[in-house]
DNA sequence: AGTAGGGTGGACAACGATGTCAAAGGAGGA
DNA sequence: TCCTCCTTTGACATCGTTGTCCACCCTACT
């Protein structure tokens, strides 16, 4: 008991074989005769025996490890995309290293090099930054899996949920329980998915033929102090909107804490993702649910595709979402409206 | 343009000088001639060379990044703290690592071991697995730190909050409020934090010289499921409890669900953890708040003062909690009660 | 009997960095 | 002028693993 971890070379004295040989039990290799085998297997155990990693990083170029990055490791919803990406990477045998980029777009390049530097086998990545071109110019040797957002002038395999299309359902479902007066709360618009978002707002708003009032749209509020300032700014409009819908969970959060505040539930509103709580509310907040589980799941098993060997050209993956009705998306506008 | 990182060895052609100069360059070494270092200097701005993380972990044994397990990435509690934990590497110019261990308790080791193989030069855990004596048989060659709960079987760093006093004040606080039926809803007692807690309430509820009915105890509520379904049993004893204390916020978001759909909002209410949205709630949800943020700093600061050199003896560090008032936590109990 | 061939196993270099030690070169004193 | 000493630099081994290539031994065929 030295204290010092055993090497292939302890194993190979204690087996009276050569190091090469015990490299070749530890990988499988045919080639050596199963009674040699059985007498390195013996000595592995007895030394409680096990490979160092960063060694065989540093000769294969690679670690059994894959890598994530995500924006920020407390956003919900990306935690639960990263618990299904460990999951996923737990029955294939490999370890799972998480790192965040924060929000600084510029730090997103640093996070890859550490990661990369550290070879991992693959990467998923949450992006943040504005132009993906500097992967290109790394000759990074692993493959890259996009979630959540697409990457900017690079081109690699992307999962997205159908932002358009989910705010589309939503807004329609308003304009369904007779609104015509619906107000849009979301962060900036160069965020890609408050875009798409948009998009499917003003999409389902036209093909209803109802006009967007430009005053009841607010893209920029970042965060949910500002969505609730906003929306607090929204209903002390003369002819403010009669149903609301917001952009994501932050901007939901503010938007209900706006409501509650001014005593104003009985406006209607609909979350674009759902949150915690959500149903506990009064009334309970009808939202868009977006399956954070099955995100990361098709993520990481595109990435192990990749990493065995798949060159197929990059796929762009769009899942569904869903309406949960819940009570606060059904209310109907006052009436006098 | 090879599309092959840079070496010590590239650099070390172009500026006409040894590996190991390049190296002592990198490393600030005075023993080099300044006009040397210039050159060397230049060279590896040229080449964008990069010091392979790898191969240095190799030769020295350690890697310029920490690690840090956690039981479940979707905390929104342990979320925070890891926020602060990168927060106060990147001060520091180190990478965080960040791995999760799931709730199966033998997984812990595996983690601990799939980052230690990685020669993380410290690491920050959050305890899962009821006994860490393991630790002290892998002689481990870096120091750990303990956040949240503390190790059993094994002397370590340790930053936990004061999880008893909290309780003791929450339910003074109802007791103040002219609580005399108490409930206390947690998952199980052999959870530390759910162990403390339940002390700290039945501690308050000594000092008062008010009796503890065990029927209004339920510490078999795990996940908001079974916390709603327990709440509702509680709700439907004929001599049922004025005011209830969860805790921990899976809890708080049963108890809260059930509370709602059973249309009892006049319950009192005091959660342990604050939650998202729980200020939006009708009413909104007194809690006794837990510095995620705090507890990160402190616990990072503490390993990087240990990589640094300390060995001074384990320290626990205790760290304060607060009552937030909302509404929830001082509504009166009925007249008749 | 000699040799071809397959199954085993080992010696050696390599991955990219750093520690050890000694050599080269210049300055300064006897 | 020569020797010493100090500064600056480099050759080499090393960390723990795997790839390449070759040597050996036994069987089996000509």
């Amino acid at each position: 008991m030295t204290g010092r971890r055993p090497t292939l070379k302890d194993v190979s004295v204690l087996a009276s074989v050569s190091i090469k040989t015990v490299s070749r039990v530890i990988n499988n290799d045919p080639a050596v005769a199963a009674g040699t085998a059985r007498r390195v297997q013996a000595a592995i155990e007895e030394l409680g025996f096990r490979p160092d990693p960063v060694a065989r990083s540093l000769r294969v170029g690679r670690d059994d490890a894959v890598g994530l990055i995500v924006e920020n490791i407390a956003d919900p919803f990306m935690s639960e995309v990263t618990c299904a990406v460990e999951e996923v990477a737990r029955e294939r045998g490999m370890f799972v290293v998480i790192s965040s980029a924060g929000y600084a777009p510029e730090n997103e390049r640093v996070v890859v090099g550490g990661l990369a530097n550290r070879r991992v086998a693959g990467l998923i990545l949450t992006p943040t930054s504005g132009d993906h071109s500097y992967l290109a110019a790394e000759r990074l040797r692993f493959p890259v899996v996009f979630v959540d957002r697409p990457p900017i002038q690079y081109d690699a395999d992307t999962v997205v949920v159908d932002n358009e299309e989910g705010a589309r359902v939503a807004t329609a479902h308003l304009i369904n329980h007779g609104h015509r007066r619906i107000a849009f709360v979301g962060d900036r618009l160069h965020i890609y998915t408050t875009r798409l978002r948009y998009q499917g707002f003003r999409s389902a708003m036209a093909r209803a033929g109802l006009p967007v009032d430009e005053r009841l749209v607010r893209v920029d509020a970042v965060g949910p102090e500002n969505s609730a300032i906003a929306m607090t700014q929204l209903l002390e409009l003369a002819d403010g909107p009669t149903a609301v819908l917001s952009a994501n969970y932050r901007s939901s959060l503010g938007v209900v804490r706006a409501l509650h505040q001014s005593r104003r539930t009985d406006l209607a509103h609909v979350s674009f993702d759902d949150f915690t709580g959500a149903e506990s509310l009064d009334p309970p907040v009808t939202v868009i649910y977006q399956d954070p589980r099955r995100m990361g799941r098709q993520a990481a098993n595109m990435l192990f595709d990749r990493i065995n060997g798949d060159t197929s050209p990059p796929r762009r993956v769009l899942l569904p979402v869903r309406l949960i009705v819940r009570g606060s998306g059904e209310l109907p506008p006052p009436e006098n409206a």
